[in-house]
DNA sequence: AATAGCTAATGGTCAGACCATCGGCAAATA
DNA sequence: TATTTGCCGATGGTCTGACCATTAGCTATT
């Protein structure tokens, strides 16, 4: 004997909507149907539906607006808000976040260099440039890096580590602006980035993949360092 | 002028409910006031409540029996939840789950090398034996595989890297377990694997890292090569 | 043609009810 | 006395119907 299969009727829902969503039938931005029809297709209450629509505009999966609708949104807005509400990362997160996101970093990097086409190279040069352009600009300055980074990702064609590093690094995200907020590091640690992009960009252009992996690996290894840094003094959880 | 602040009630509860679990107020195991008590601390209607409630236990922070209560979790695994989902979402083709197993798995070996607890490898060293007595038993013989893998996991005390190979370790599974199916390979590669997980061990005990990482990326590669043989035929998502 | 006002649709919230399950207690049983 | 059985209250899960605030789109007014 074992234990019997109870399925929640949100759970049951959760899982419908979200294998609609991950097989396409429902793509970003599309509206769904209104509450009160899911519930007659659904068969079930409107307070079950809605705890299942909630969790899902939670997770960042749907978004709900007054007088429209439910939208299907774009994945990975729901970071944001788990930071929005001050959630989480003690000081042990935080480092085990840094390592996960170095070796996805490095890895990718590998990868990339294997597999980027002359477009994605084209890419990721394209925000050296802007990169450049916002070293007095925070704001564009740190749009450019994280393009960089994610560009990179995108170029090992592979959608779980694109997808992983992406997620990562929206976490990390607050942490890399606090960083470079600060006034005494700010100014050298965006050249000292600007020159390990470079760094890194070169290896790939040689197809290097070792090199690309330990250039990449250094630029995290050095950022991250100021990040800790930064992170130890602000006091976690 | 700036859009005015529209906060919904869930929202405000989840926010007060989450803040009350940082600071501690809230302990893991703590048992909650019934939610027809809260609704009246809150002021607010038993859905918004539930609605908030379900989005928390859905975030793996709150967990609600019937007839029991509504308890906190042990474990805050806000990341971890995250990065499965982004996981989920994802086109998931199984080449890309097995670069990612390859990544995840071999640094894993790396740093467990380096971290594992003498109590970490004589866990890992259970594992071989009940490989060694599943040999013909096929679930014995899967159970003690996955935990080998997975106690290396642990044994890096990194919770996010240990997550992902769990999440990656799921999807992947169902085609592990139909390539052991296969009669022809059965024998051949359960023998081959112990073998395997052996080298591994040792390089562990060794607190040989590099050694480690290596031996796993033979193993996974040799037996994703039967998986890869196995899905071709079977016809992969 | 532009604006103001109205209406229907929709998500957000509330209140009350019923059900299934669980824990604990008391009565019945051996 | 020790064990089982049956009951009862508490609790989370679900359903229903209602009302509100906001939005979009239409209509009538200017």
């Amino acid at each position: 004997m074992r234990p019997v299969q109870r399925t929640s009727v949100s759970d049951e829902i959760i899982a419908q909507i979200t294998d609609l969503i991950e097989r396409n039938v429902l793509k970003p931005g599309d509206r769904l149907p209104p509450e009160r029809e899911l519930c007659k297709r659904f068969q079930v209450g409107r307070s079950s539906l809605r705890e299942a629509l909630r969790s899902l505009s939670m997770m960042g999966l749907l978004d709900g607006r007054v007088g429209e609708g439910t939208f299907v949104c774009n994945k990975g807005q729901y970071v944001e808000r788990a930071l929005q509400w001050g959630f989480l990362l003690d000081g042990k997160k935080l480092q085990d976040l840094s390592e996960t996101r170095m070796m996805l970093e490095s890895q990718n990097a590998y990868l990339a260099a294997e597999r980027a086409t002359p477009a994605d190279l084209e890419a990721i040069a394209d925000t050296l440039v802007g990169m450049a352009g916002g070293l007095a600009d925070e704001g564009r300055f740190l749009a450019s890096d994280l393009q960089f980074h994610l560009l990179i990702a995108r170029a090992t064609h592979n959608s779980i580590l694109y997808s992983l590093l992406e997620t990562t690094r929206n976490y990390l995200q607050e942490w890399i602006k606090e960083s470079l907020a600060e006034p005494s590091l700010a100014g050298p640690r965006a050249e000292l980035s600007l020159a390990e992009h470079h760094q890194i960009l070169e290896a790939l252009q040689r197809r290097d993949a070792e090199a690309a992996q330990q250039a990449m690996a250094a630029h995290i290894r050095s950022s991250s360092g100021d990040l800790q840094r930064t992170s130890r003094r602000s006091g976690s959880g």
